[in-house]
DNA sequence: AAGACGAAAGTGGTTGA
DNA sequence: TCAACAACTTTCGTCTT
């Protein structure tokens, strides 16, 4: 459920929502603001096609995957073993450290360089520590499966932490992580999806409701519209106006109705500009929109009285 | 003059043979 | 792998405020 309240830390009025395990958080700035939670990472589904891992369970103390290694490195062998080997094992022991030596300090190295990148680009969009958090856990299972393989580490980085904004309902569009990390708009979505078939995270198609808070935000509307638009899209999504389409588009064509009968206006273009979608796309969505729940009346009546 | 509206042609991605 | 297709964009002309 949703509801309004003023951030304490971006000072604006925003929509909050109030997630299953009793964690409020802003929508806009993602400040977390009553988090109940025990356990950070409990809702991560199972990967039991891919061989039970169960570090991953909802055992033993808390694990931060921001860094590189979780504590949790490997050493082959130790060197007691050595007074049982005979020298060919031995030669064949020191060969098998090397290489342990080697792949394990290239991964290292790796997420090291890669998470200091993540921390940036999270830094940079604004994103809640959670969502940070989430997409270092992706992006260091996608190391561990060699899914980096063949592409950038900056792109597996803006892939993960697409999928982590999605994951936690605030999503940012394509276009913001691809100016976020100078990562092209095609790759980022390219390796998203790779990155979340081949480590099975399921991806619920992102909802136009969790654009709004940022979007009404950003054009400093005021609280009632921002709700009054989100209403308006369950009404569309009723009519199952949604279905296909661009959540962007939707999102902002609702706010744009929202303001306009709140006597907030704001011109086309403002809000095509921050919901990075074009003015025509928000006019046939409007159109849309004006067609199928009847706000017809609603527009008219103010248009009548001159607006507000 | 600026914004709103709509038509037409172009683009990139998905789907189904 | 290719062609058809829908959604969205770009561009541009016209109408409204």
């Amino acid at each position: 459920m949703q509801y309004i309240k003023k951030c304490p830390e971006c000072g604006g009025i925003h929509l909050f929502v109030n997630r299953e395990k009793g964690e409020v958080i802003c929508k806009d700035c993602g400040l977390v603001v009553e988090d109940k939670m025990v356990e950070f990472n409990q809702e991560w589904r199972e990967f039991e096609d891919e061989g039970g891992d169960d570090r991953r369970r909802r055992t033993g103390a808390p694990m931060t995957y921001t860094q590189f290694d979780q504590g949790l490195g490997t050493e082959v062998g130790q060197k007691a073993d050595l007074f049982q080997l005979g020298s060919k094992d031995r030669n064949k022991f020191f060969r098998l450290r090397k290489w342990q030596y080697r792949i394990s300090t290239a991964i290292e190295r790796n997420l090291k360089l890669a998470l200091a990148e993540l921390k940036r680009v999270s830094s940079y969009l604004k994103l809640p520590k959670s969502v940070e958090e989430e997409a270092a856990m992706i992006y260091t299972q996608a190391v561990q499966r060699g899914l980096v393989r063949g592409r950038s580490m900056e792109s597996v980085v803006s892939g993960a932490l697409y999928a982590a904004c999605r994951r936690h309902e605030v999503p940012r569009t394509l276009d913001e992580l691809s100016e976020a990390s100078g990562i092209e708009k095609k790759e980022i979505g390219r390796t998203y999806r790779f990155v979340t078939r081949e480590l099975g995270i399921s991806i619920l198609p992102s909802n136009p409701a969790d654009y709004i808070a940022r979007f009404a935000s950003s054009l400093k509307l005021s609280a009632e519209t921002q709700s009054k638009a989100v209403e308006i899209l369950e009404s569309a999504q009723h009519e199952e106006l949604t279905s296909g389409r661009g959540p962007t588009g939707i999102a902002a064509a609702s706010l744009y109705v929202s303001a306009l009968i709140h006597g907030e206006k704001r011109t086309q273009r403002e809000v095509a500009d921050v919901a990075g979608v074009t003015e025509v796309t928000i006019r046939n969505r409007y159109k849309d929109l004006l067609e199928k729940l009847d706000l017809d009346r609603e527009v008219k009546k103010l248009k009548l009285k001159g607006g507000k």
